[in-house]
DNA sequence: TGTTAATGATTAACTAAGTTAAGTATTATT
DNA sequence: AATAATACTTAACTTAGTTAATCATTAACA
């Protein structure tokens, strides 16, 4: 293992550390950062199915189902039949998921806000696009 | 938010989902990646103790003390008494598991091995110094 | 020096959140 | 019209965390 590549492994091990703690540590009056997480990404993205958020948090629709199943009945999300393709339920965040994610109290569970918070403009700039290149090289 | 950040967001938290899925996804020939992270760590760290290993990886001495258990019994790691002070228990990987980490069957395994494939030395570089930032303005 | 407090490791009981497999409703294919 | 595929859900199970209690050992100190 050459020295550059060992200096990172120190580093992202860390890192790594840092990330899996944070999905670990939950427990927010009753939201544990998972749920968190996909409240955040449906509010972000706006109209999410069961599919979609499978697909981009990597952990099967079975998952998904339970975690919006506690979702509904914490009334952070709404769910919707679309008219279109009935086989598919939307959801959108409710006024009581818009206030999880905006109220500042929560602001500190948020990875990337954190890391924004520590990074300078030109810092985050880089950081992005070299983890853009990271993530492409992952999925091919 | 701004669209520096809202641009880390996306990528970041692809990232993100990358590397829980890398943990959750577990099992090769019955060693989850869990198990493989903490042998790994004895192997480049050395003789390591459960106390260091739970502030490495920051869960609960249980949890690790559950872990090496059935590194133990996979005959991974073996476990020494400290001469000093004998309530310190050290581990150090065994052949097998070093052959384990050595292995370039298991090589796909190592998130951090991923990264360093798809970027060049500089941008490896980078992204340590970053990242570095990032690890340190989390611990204060 | 002997008692008390602190530390490291372990175990038990519990919880969160994944998995696969099977089932239902709906849509697409041929 | 029958068959296959898709979106979602549920059930049974597994992994890997948690806290609290316990044991052995070491440190602190009256």
């Amino acid at each position: 293992m050459k020295n550059t590549e060992k200096e990172f492994y120190d580093v992202f091990t860390d890192f790594q550390c840092f990330i899996i703690a944070q999905v670990n540590s939950g427990d927010f009056n009753g939201v544990t950062a998972t749920h968190y997480n996909l409240v955040e990404f449906i509010y972000r993205n706006g109209a999410s199915s069961n599919k979609q958020l499978s697909l981009k948090f990597q952990v099967s629709q079975a998952a998904i189902s339970r975690q919006v199943k506690f979702l509904l009945a914490a009334n952070l999300v709404m769910q919707t039949q679309l008219k279109q393709d009935r086989r598919v339920f939307y959801l959108e965040v409710t006024e009581k998921g818009r206030q999880l994610i905006d109220g500042s109290e929560n602001f500190r569970m948020n990875t990337t806000n954190q890391v924004c918070r520590i990074l300078d403009k030109e810092e985050l700039e880089a950081l992005t696009s070299l983890l853009q290149k990271v993530v492409q090289g992952l999925h091919s």
